[in-house]
DNA sequence: AGGAAGATCTACT
DNA sequence: GTAGATCTTCCTA
């Protein structure tokens, strides 16, 4: 097991996201490890992508897509947070949106955070992941190529069949939803939906 | 200064 | 399946 280093996410987010299926996404918090295998992803394509954030340029919401590889994007939307990770270098403000996890350690925490006891409840969805996982604004531009960081991306050994990845539309958007961006595990329970 | 829209979630029917 | 919750950011006047 090692974490993901810049060199991983200095692609095409086209790239990266199928590769960050099966992945361990991993968060300290106060010594206690939270983690969970990534099932489910989309690939947002910066100035390019009229759903993309960062498509009218930079604003002080998006400012942290324009940073290197590597980094997290956290915003707000609804009421609820959702995770980016940067991609493809500085200036560039490419992003992949983690969708849902399957949950692997700190299931109690998990609990207490989402108020729910069923596994496939607790990081079903962008919103929830957040909250199973006490993500919250301040990790927005955090560095999570680093093995000390508060949250960081493992490689858990273990590839996924290309087979066994799923392409399909965006979800929850209103504009550029054509694309095929989407990625997710074939028969995973814990995708946010079929 | 005010309004509208947004990469959602939950509860209820 | 549908409606309501309820916060931040951006656009327009």
């Amino acid at each position: 097991m090692k974490v993901l280093k810049k060199k991983f996410y200095n692609r095409s987010p086209l790239q990266v996201a199928p590769d960050l299926l099966g992945k361990i996404l991993v968060r300290k918090l106060n010594g206690e490890i939270i983690s969970g295998r990534i099932v489910e992803v989309e690939a947002y394509l910066g100035s390019s992508d009229q759903a993309a954030h960062s498509f009218k340029g930079l604003t002080k919401r998006n400012a942290s897509l324009f940073k290197d590889a590597g980094h997290a994007y956290v915003h707000t939307i609804h009421t609820q947070n959702c995770l980016d990770v940067v991609v493809e270098g500085s200036n560039i403000p490419h992003s992949v949106l983690i969708r849902a996890l399957e949950p692997l350690e700190g299931i109690e925490l998990m609990k207490q955070f989402r108020n729910k006891e069923k596994l496939t409840d607790l990081a079903s969805g962008p919103g929830k992941l957040c909250q199973a996982l006490n993500i919250t604004k301040d990790f927005d531009g955090l560095n999570i190529t680093k093995i000390d960081s508060e949250l960081f991306i493992m490689d858990s050994g273990f590839e996924i069949e290309k087979s066994s990845i799923v392409t399909a539309k965006r979800i929850g958007i209103s504009k550029a939803a054509e694309f095929d961006y989407r990625y997710y595990i074939k028969n995973s329970k814990y995708i946010s939906r079929n």
